[in-house]
RNA sequence: GGCUCCGUAGUUCAACUGGAUAGAAUAGCAGAUUUCGGCUCUGCUGGUUGGGGGUUCGAAUCCCUCCGGAGUCACCA
């Protein structure tokens, strides 16, 4: 590539001109507003050049207009040397990247290492959220991001199909249930134990208020009350392998399962493996003895066992309870251990909010300090909440976007616009449900996906699924519009290699050139904002390009046959990317 | 209260990890079509990057301080 071309003969010019070694040489994309296509910083070079930042950028320009038959001039603004780069290499660039198949995409080779990312893992006693669908879109995104940049990557999930939460449902089913199943209702099972959580937690809120009433404190009102009690017994009895329980729980998680699975299928996500809190709440525990062993745990007289973490800032964590059952902490301990011992990963990542950012920085920590030399390779994909225009989710006012219901939505509003616009005659009913259904998601995945996952981000459907603007319905109808331009051309273009190309061709060509770097950075930050935008910039150039620049018409056979390849390439990657974020794109909308 | 994160056009987001005159989208205004999909494109308006100090050739970015917001500080998960 240009870039290191061009390093090397910048070492050298440092070398010749002023005898310099070892500088940092940094060069960056030339802004819009001036001339150029690669600009070198020459301020750190001042020290050795012992010149002034003109006079040294116009010695470096001359140097490598001299020595470098690609630069075919320059220009100097303060400290910035600006390099025009000849129009014949980049369109050698493009003959060669056009040839390419899966342009951009690192073929994942027998040896590459093995990334682990975790993501969805939810509770069995409600359906998915609005929340989810951003932790699904990120993790599955982040996931095809590493894979797209070489490695072999397994998609992982722990479903907490046990505890507290599922007993409330499992208890409320019991009392007011009346043998209700998804088939006898209709509703998707996840939504069903799900009436049943919000159930019990109806019942509960009254008996507290009946107790309080009676004179009873509100924590103990919260502890004694029955509903509550009931929950902590059949609890009890699933520990204990109660037979007619386990048979409840395992109904009652089945039917949570059947409803994820449509939820998962329909959001486009999948996993290459499962594993359900209820095999690994007890995995950790040996580890516990390891690390008191060593001498990084300790016990207290009661018996609960602690790691001491003040000297590296944080605090002092339990890590055993003094009854002998683990915590949260334990199990992620022992499940982060037989993970490894099942992929052999070099690194794994966990989609998780950032309300836990505390508990995997502590958990990382534990891993490095019992010796495992993978723990630095653990990375918190950690994401910010997700706000509507009304405001912040709140499941005890009822605010909480049930996923099911947002995709739906979401389809709806598509069908709706793309009816209003009237673009479809010709297409069956079935093509037509399926592009209304590419459409709606896809501006739902693009708009989640399109803001850095740290941050807290505010998703407005409404915008989401305008057709124009920086959103997937934008994309979509860019990639569909050159899909009807290689339609009407008929064939394979073949580029030839001595035809005159514009400036704007050349910004394109140097953005398609940067698409697999941008493939490595977003995997290397876990980010698949960065796919995202660098799509819209594409798509943003090509459109600027295309409104006043005929592809199709003219006498000269190789200049079409040239930008039709172009615009073939642009569609390409439109595609690889979007299907990176997992969005889909019509050839028709 | 301790710790962590955040604060950028009216609004939603960027800014190549310390580089040039802080960019897009949207909203508002003004334009463009004998052309391949106008669901497009081109302009204009809009900023003391929360305030103040510091570090240096150079700060939205790093350090300090104040203001405002969020999260977290369970023998819960």
């Amino acid at each position: 590539m240009i870039e290191q071309l061009l390093h090397t003969a910048v070492e050298k010019a440092l070398q010749f001109l002023y005898l310099a070694e070892g500088q940092s040489i940094q060069f960056q994309k030339t802004r819009k507003d001036f001339d150029g296509d690669i600009t070198l910083v020459v301020f750190p070079f001042l020290r050795a050049s012992k010149k002034g930042p003109e006079q040294t950028a116009n010695e470096l320009g001359q140097y490598l207009q001299e020595k470098v038959a690609e630069v075919c001039c320059y220009n100097v603004v303060k400290g910035f040397l600006n390099l025009s780069i000849d129009k014949n290499y980049w369109l050698s660039q493009f003959i060669t990247l056009y040839k390419a198949e899966n342009y951009g995409i690192v073929k994942v080779s027998e040896d590459a290492s093995t990334y682990l990312v975790e993501y969805s893992s939810p509770n069995t006693n409600k359906p998915l959220h609005l929340g989810h669908i951003r932790n699904n879109l990120l993790g599955y995104s982040v996931a095809e991001i590493i894979k797209a940049s070489g490695k072999n990557v397994k998609k992982v999930q722990i479903i907490n199909d046990r505890g507290i939460h599922i007993c409330k449902s499992m208890v409320a089913w019991q009392l007011f249930g009346q043998d209700e199943t998804p088939e006898s209702t209709g509703l998707k099972g996840d939504h069903l134990v799900g009436k049943y959580y919000v159930e019990f937690d109806k019942h509960y809120r009254a008996e507290q208020a009946d107790l309080i009433a009676q004179g009873v404190s509100e924590e103990e009102a919260a502890k004694q009350a029955p509903i509550f009690l009931k929950a902590k017994e059949i609890l009890r009895q699933w520990e204990a392998k109660d037979p007619s329980v386990y048979a409840l729980w395992e109904k009652m998680n089945n039917w949570v399962y059947d409803g994820f699975a449509v939820t998962y299928d329909r959001l486009g996500v999948d996993f290459d493996k499962n594993y359900y809190e209820s095999n690994t709440y007890l995995l950790g525990k040996e580890v516990v003895q390891e690390g008191l062993d060593k001498g990084t745990f300790y016990q207290k007289e009661d018996g609960s066992v602690w790691i001491d973490l003040t000297a590296d800032g944080l605090d002092e964590k339990l890590i055993l309870r003094s009854d002998g059952t683990a915590v949260y902490m334990t199990q992620d301990i022992g499940t982060a251990i037989q993970r490894h011992d099942d992929f052999g990963f070099s690194n794994m990542a966990y989609a998780v909010g950032n309300e836990q950012d505390y508990h995997f920085k502590v958990l990382f920590l534990i891993l490095d300090k019992l010796g495992y030399n993978w723990a630095k390779n653990c990375y918190h994909l950690s994401y910010g909440m997700v706000d509507l225009p009304s405001g912040k989710m709140k499941s005890r006012e009822g605010t909480v976007v049930d996923a099911d219901d947002l995709m739906q939505e979401m389809v709806d509003t598509a069908q709706s616009i793309a009816q209003e616009l009237g673009k479809l005659d010709g297409m069956s009913g079935e093509e037509a449900d399926a592009l209304y259904e590419q459409i709606g998601l896809g501006a739902l995945k693009y708009f989640m996906l399109k803001v850095d996952p740290k941050k807290r981000m505010m998703f407005d459907p409404e915008e989401s699924i305008d057709f124009n603007g920086n959103t997937g319905p934008f994309i979509q109808y860019t990639h569909a519009r050159i899909q009807s331009i290689l339609r009407k051309y008929g064939k394979q273009a073949v580029c030839a290699s001595d035809v005159e190309i514009l400036d704007k061709e050349q910004e394109i060509i140097k953005l398609l050139l940067e698409f697999p770097a941008t493939i490595q950075e977003a995997a290397d930050q876990y980010s698949p904002a960065l796919i995202a935008n660098y799509t819209y910039d594409l798509v943003k150039e090509y459109n600027g390009y295309y409104q006043n620049t005929p592809i199709l018409v003219g006498d000269n056979k190789e200049q079409i046959a040239f930008r039709v390849a172009l615009s073939d390439k642009v569609a390409q990657v439109i595609k690889t990317g979007m299907g990176l974020l997992g969005v889909a794109v019509p050839n028709r909308m």
